[in-house]
DNA sequence: CAAAATTGATTGACTGATCAATCAATATGA
DNA sequence: TCATATTGATTGATCAGTCAATCAATTTTG
């Protein structure tokens, strides 16, 4: 087998590059910046992605399944409908979504996302996820209408208790996830 | 005496710092793209602001001073608390704020202010603002506590609502800012 | 008032630095 | 030995920033 060199290069480099990219703020990072990080010379890194944007993009896209990853997991452990809004939430607001590094990059995703249409999709399918899981399990709360509403607001305030974390370079404490649930709450009180 | 040219340049320069940004879609921008656009040469961009930091610095404070207008200019028209959370709301929401540039200038600044000082600044004094005029007028309606926790809120709120916006691409709703009126009302239903 | 001097605005040409990307050469392992 | 992994050196492009020179307007002076 062509042994897992190639993999075990590709992950050492995007981990670099999400840490790189968190140090530093920015996309501003050079490709032999990140690859010094992960201990290789920078040609290895055009050799493994093709070039700079092909590293971004899989580090961007590595931010995307971990995410997943985390949400699923909590989804299967869900359930009620309930539980399955606090599998997300709790997804959105877990720990590890708040690492420096990872608030960090995805923040600078989001600015990428304004001229990389690559980047655009990828955001579209996190934002289509979220989304879908919210809304299936608000239909079986409110009526159809309102679940959409609700589930796009919830999207809405999860991306901006992100942003503003993200500005004050600091974890977002746990207050963050009690708001969006206290919103939940308010949203979900007095029906059936 | 010196005749406005100087003002009328660094209007220009912002003004085409602005629209550069926009289109691109991102702080990727030379000077000579943007001395190209004002009309004049590079150089006079860095005879005028010393540099592309400065440049930048200088949009960006250019789009604060336009929200803080718009923002007083409502609140001095408001009588009640309540009218006074909703000249915020408007401010925040209003077409000015939404035109393709400013959006997409905005979220770039976002980016940026992780890796500047300055524009960490800028976007503190943005907030601090913001939260401080929303309190206020929360005060009058609820208990102190809640009114931090509701001021906070809807912060998160509206950034999120204009990040989503800008993500895509497109302008936001007048849905938007009924949704965040919405849940101001679910906050308030059953007080006093 | 007119010539001369001064000041500020503006530019084109240049430079030094930075980087992504390439490639030929070398090492490593099956 | 062949294929893959890996590198150092190099290239070509891109930019921010600098500078000396021009131009226009204003002020000073005789």
């Amino acid at each position: 087998m062509a042994s897992g060199t190639a993999e075990m290069r590709r992950k050492a480099l995007i981990g670099a590059a999400l840490r790189e990219i968190s140090d530093r703020g920015s996309l501003d990072v050079t490709v032999a910046q990140i690859a010094e990080r992960a201990g290789v010379s920078a040609a290895l890194a055009h050799h493994y992605f093709g070039g700079k944007d092909g590293l971004i993009h899989a580090t961007m896209r590595h931010l995307l399944v971990e995410f997943r990853e985390v949400v699923a997991d909590g989804l299967r452990r869900a359930a009620t409908p309930r539980e399955r809004i606090d599998a997300v939430l709790r997804g959105s607001f877990g720990p590890e979504q708040f690492h420096r590094a990872t608030v960090s990059a995805w923040l600078t995703f989001y600015a990428l996302a304004q001229s990389s249409q690559p980047a655009a999709r990828l955001l579209r399918i996190y934002h289509r996820r979220l989304h879908s899981n919210l809304v299936q399990a608000l239909r079986q709360l409110v009526p159809a209408a309102d679940a959409e509403r609700i589930a796009e607001n919830l999207g809405a305030f999860i991306d901006g208790v992100y942003l503003r974390g993200a500005l004050r370079g600091q974890v977002v404490s746990r207050t963050a996830i009690s708001a969006v649930e206290d919103y939940l709450d308010l949203e979900l009180a007095g029906r059936k």
